[in-house]
DNA sequence: CCTGCGATTGACCGACCGGTCAAATCTTGA
DNA sequence: TCAAGATTTGACCGGTCGGTCAATCGCAGG
């Protein structure tokens, strides 16, 4: 668990993480070479090797960086708030981070896709538990009449699944909406705002 | 394009392609070996290319049979039905194909995630014409009232993503639901339609 | 300048991959 | 029955995979 020491270890680390993060996003992890990564990285494969132990153990480097910034912003939904507006942002972030992050959401998708083998104990786990809260709070939302009653849970795999999708199938997306209009998000986040409030409006 | 001609051919071409279903799906296009196809098929490697000429050839085969089921509920869409029910009735057969077909479902997610290479001309061009096709006719339905309007193509993007989420995030559903409840599709039937029933309303 | 250690790499290894082929086996119809 | 074609397979090939290793490079401190 410790970090890089020296400058060049944690700008090298950072180099090959980027790079993996690059091939294993668009081959998934059976698919990926270490010499493609190699390559991208601009290192050679035993220097890969030199700072990571195994291909596997990039890809779990990669994973479990990655899923603490994918779960904040639903740790970041406030209780407190107003819960429509904390809702709103929550899909405003998430839609944001497949805007910015494409390559990370498809390194997720490949994974769940697969069957998780290498993040279920975390998925069971940390996901699960912090889901199960959240939906807690979503629940006594409903109770006091401030939000429509859904399923909790539900709504929050509806959210998930209508952002994410945005970068998972990116290139579905762009090929059905045609070369006219190149950036989706915008009218995408228009639909999203207006399908979660008549959704929830009570 | 021409089908299989003796009893053999026709039970030992299915029975592959029933096997590299369910290799493809799970580990992707460069994830899946023959030998894993051969052995889950029950026949050996050779007797695969003895029906297909290559791997390339069995995975072309399952997408372009599998294209046309996946596109018939959105083709049954009937512009002279009743708007809500006929989108409804949409967003259910859709929901029904990621419970009863859910390979069918991650091979295409897998292909789509990849950049879809091997599709991608029939994604821009079938694709393409039978969305614009039938988002035309949810535009005629908004003109007329008797749905409200939003962006069709993101109305219709937002019933890929909703339902096939189910199938090709699986694991990740099943493991933030809990071992408690062990089907989801009936409480994400109710939900779904209360979603699009909400979002539609005039 | 040298010395020592972190950083880098060319060459290589065994395993596995997609695919080939000749030979063997089975099926069919005259 | 038996020849001819359809089907099946063990053995094998060249290429690529993840990973190893000894040798080298480069740089900071003395």
């Amino acid at each position: 668990m410790s970090k890089p020491r020296t400058k060049i270890q944690q700008r090298n680390s950072e180099t090959i993480l980027d790079a993996a993060l690059e091939v294993f996003s668009q081959h998934g992890f059976r698919g990926a070479t270490l010499d493609q990564i190699a390559e991208v990285a601009g290192l050679s494969k035993p220097n890969l090797l030199y700072y990571y132990p195994s291909k596997e153990a990039i890809h779990v480097a990669l994973l479990s960086g990655l899923l603490d910034t994918w779960l904040d912003p639903l740790r970041a939904m406030d209780p407190e708030g107003d819960p429509v507006e904390e809702l709103l942002a929550y899909v405003r972030r998430k839609l944001e981070l497949s805007r910015d992050f494409p390559r990370e959401s498809r390194l997720f998708a490949n994974e769940i896709l697969q069957g998780a083998p290498r993040i279920r104990a975390v998925i069971e786990g940390d996901l699960h538990a912090l889901v199960q809260e959240k939906a807690a709070v979503l629940t006594r939302w409903m109770d006091e009449g401030r939000i429509a009653r859904v399923h909790p849970v539900h709504l929050i795999f509806s959210i998930w699944a209508l952002t994410q999708h945005y970068a998972d199938f990116d290139v579905q997306v762009h090929a059905v909406l045609g070369p006219g209009e190149p950036d989706p998000y915008p009218e995408a986040g228009r639909y999203l705002e207006t399908l979660f409030r008549r959704l929830l409006a009570v």
